[in-house]
DNA sequence: TTGACATTCAACTGTTTGATTGAATAAGAT
DNA sequence: ATCTTATTCAATCAAACAGTTGAATGTCAA
């Protein structure tokens, strides 16, 4: 079965495109809650706290992040499933030019065989 | 001019976020030769043939493919450490996820204790 | 109720991007 | 030499994007 990339796996990659998204999920990994505050995101970076959060509606429309609701903070947290897919879909390529290197080396393997024989 | 320019991580996410660029990716490490001609990757899409080498050239930029020279043919095809890179950063974080989910269930099995005694 | 805090919404701006068409370069085929 | 093929370069354009400031919303705390 071809492994078939996810129908929007485009937008997950392009939400992580971008150094202040990359950082927050990078944030977000190693944070012990595994949560932040939308104002202690925005204290990393050098931008007004509104742009920090348009990059949170941008990582969580590509479902990279979800936000919930905790009195009038807005949690924000990883999907955990999404960097899977996205991190799946890489390994897979990965794993095919692996492939393709181990099919070259045993056509390279037989090559030599046969100028000995 | 020699390629290698400074690529970082958010570079390579931005280039795969299109779907365009995602296809390309897929197309190369599905190929059993490993490369691919620019006409023959514009022939998949129904954007013009310049729209295409734009596009290579957005990858090539992020060191997600290269380049070569055959007659007047300019076969593309994958960097394997440029997605070797982004797939270890994504497994870093599903690991750093999956050690906090470990240490959650660490921490109620000990709650559930305490209720018991 | 008033005020402070956390966050979003709205309007605006400059820059980047994805696409187009037409012209240019380069190399193989006739 | 000329023609055809493969690809890129250049100019252009509309749409999307990242950022800003200012106003609005909702919630806690006095």
């Amino acid at each position: 079965m071809p492994i078939v990339a996810a129908r929007h796996l485009d937008t997950v990659f392009s939400a992580l495109g971008d150094p202040v998204r990359l950082a927050i999920v990078e944030n977000l990994s190693t944070s012990t809650s595994g949560h932040a505050m939308v104002n202690d995101l925005a204290a990393l970076f050098p931008i007004s706290l509104q742009a920090v959060s348009k990059h949170i509606k941008v990582l969580e429309a590509a479902g990279v992040v979800s936000q919930g609701r905790d009195g009038r903070h807005r949690p924000v947290s990883l999907v955990q499933s999404s960097i899977s897919t996205a991190s799946d879909w890489l390994d897979d390529r990965t794993r095919q030019l692996e492939a393709r290197y181990a099919r070259l080396d045993h056509v390279l393997a037989n090559i030599h065989e046969g100028t000995r024989s």
